[in-house]
DNA sequence: CTGAAAGCGCTTACAG
DNA sequence: CTGAAAGCGCTTACAG
């Protein structure tokens, strides 16, 4: 015998058990009907999927993650929308997961890691199935707790593949080794570099080293006077700019590798105000190209990277592993396009 | 007499149960510890904390939704992260919930109102507690939805006193009434617009509608062949540009208000291909402020929206009617500033 | 201040 | 193919 009547307020929505009586058949058969269809009549799917749309019924998530233990939450932990790489790497996960019937949480780390883990402990609390991350530049803690709780996880934007994660992006160091030779190719000997913060950044450290290596099979080293390191906005790189074209007693740079477009940008604007040209008086490189990078003047050499792809790549591989149609993540390059424009030519001295 | 024992799994998880009985407690003061700590004695409280620490115990936040009926979770829709608008409102929101202890759900429209109906739906069943979204322009079984499950919400970007919603925003009509009779204020007769596209778009219906306001305040009024409409990109805007200042036979405009920064910068960038400088020949307006348009040459004319100020207000708003401390969401504006810079001037024909 | 136990809304092993 | 019922991991009215 059940004890006295405890007065618990319930949600006042429709639920489940409404709809089976309404249907005349049990909760089991309710849930099989949207979870396991083809294990029910066809007579009695219609009669139950008929119930439910009468009813308005929408499922309890929180029931049926308690029960079943899956929740259909993504996770995507990101440093921050207010760079449209990542803006447009979260809008491609999201519409993946949105049409397999997942939801997405997520949090911005605003480049500090210990947000990053904080965030991603929320999301953990809240049962997401799995998670992609940005980079590998988090606390040791994060990809033990993934471990620990057995939840797939993938590393986004950075690529390698001596990487202990599985990376879905691409390699940062070898694409800014090519960039580095293109310009070296062009005779350029005189090299500077004006580049984002690489701290907390494993891919900014690896273009940066892209760079230096490239620079040393050359025979070449990059002082530290000529490396200048800022925020990445337009005033960083034309501030950064006029500094290296002003210096008592140095010789200008011919060539300058920016860590990304809006570096670049700045620099060229900068360039504009100072009277000197790309390519004839310096060379110049980017990052990213920008929606204004191919119609600015001059057209900015850079490199081209398919986000939303990296994104859309990423959010499957996720989904094939919750689904059980595969082990274990598996990494996948999404090689970034040299766009050589009109910032870069032969250096100065060549010219006829 | 219970039956047979099933063999169900569990998530394999440390539970609150264990927790109880390392600290040697029923559930419900484990419970008390962390959601009402001041109803329980100091020494249990700390004795539950060092066991839950020990045990490493993260709550199930399905069990604690289904028993609470809160979820701890918010929802924004948006169109699309491709624009950075609404990238910086989400930004904002998300650092609010994030310390509030909530997490967020995006879904993104892509300006498809049934898209958005469909990620409101998805998010309604897993539980969000309330929830943003940006503009008016969503079918009315959205906002039938949220009321008949009393899911308290607010409209964003989007701010008019006759709205039937809560707005947190700005007056889109009142901001290009003001920037139109920025440029009548310098002399301005003949008025050309380039826009990107008004279906499903209130803020951009609201922003033509005041120009053709202010127009007919000063008697004049906006032909259907000066109104360009197209992508929201720079290509868009520098081949409207072109197609206004060549066309046989008609006047060219000397005003041009485009829609956002974006078109007018490309319409700017065509100028410069054909030779034409503003405010020499022509002054043209954007909105949004991009960081690029004051640093471009002309310095561009255009409105300051502090759109993670939006999302900040957003965000605060629903907070506090979840807490109960409010009943409703009340509509607060964000003003944009008008910046008025080189790419406006007095009217052609009256320089000396 | 604390505990025993019902209940939140689902899913799923078991039995038929 | 279908149903009766246990159980997922919490919270909370009730009793003391």
């Amino acid at each position: 015998m059940t004890g006295t009547k405890r007065a618990r307020e319930g949600s006042g929505r429709v639920k489940l058990e409404e709809v089976a009586s309404a249907a005349n058949v049990s909760t089991a058969t309710v849930s099989r009907v949207f979870n396991e269809p083809e294990k029910v009549s066809e007579a009695i799917r219609e009669r139950v999927k008929e119930a439910a749309r009468a009813l308005n019924w929408i499922p309890n998530a929180a029931g049926r993650a308690l029960a079943s233990s899956r929740t259909h939450i993504m996770g995507a932990i990101i440093p921050t929308l207010d760079n449209e790489i990542f803006a447009h790497q979260v809008g491609g996960m999201q519409a993946v997961f949105s049409n397999a019937g997942y939801t997405l949480f997520l949090g911005c780390s605003n480049y500090d890691p210990l947000e990053g883990l904080r965030q991603a402990e929320a999301m953990l609390a809240r049962g997401v199935e799995a998670i992609a991350l940005v980079g590998e530049s988090h606390p040791a803690e994060l990809f033990a707790a993934l471990k620990a709780r057995n939840i797939p996880y993938v590393v986004t934007y950075s690529y390698s593949t001596r990487s202990e994660h599985p990376c879905i992006g691409f390699d940062n160091r070898a694409a800014f080794m090519r960039m580095t030779n293109h310009l070296l190719s062009l005779g350029h000997r005189r090299f500077a570099c004006i580049f984002q913060p690489v701290a907390n950044n494993d891919r900014v450290a690896a273009r940066l080293a892209g760079v230096r290596e490239a620079l040393a099979a050359a025979g070449l080293q990059l002082a530290d006077e000529d490396l200048l390191i800022g925020p990445s906005t337009l005033e960083f790189g034309a501030e950064s700019f006029s500094h290296l074209m002003t210096r008592d007693g140095k010789a200008r740079p011919t060539a300058i590798v920016c860590g990304n477009d809006n570096i670049a940008l700045g620099a060229l604007m900068a360039a504009n105000a100072l009277g000197l040209n790309a390519p004839k008086d310096f060379s110049i490189t980017g990052f990213d190209d920008l929606a204004i990078s191919s119609r600015f003047t001059p057209r900015l050499t850079t490199m081209k990277v398919d986000n939303q792809a990296i994104g859309t790549l990423a959010a499957n591989q996720l989904l094939a592993i919750v689904a059980g149609q595969q082990a274990s993540p598996k990494s996948e390059e999404v090689v970034p396009v040299l766009q050589v424009r009109d910032s870069s030519g032969p250096r100065p001295e060549e010219r006829g």
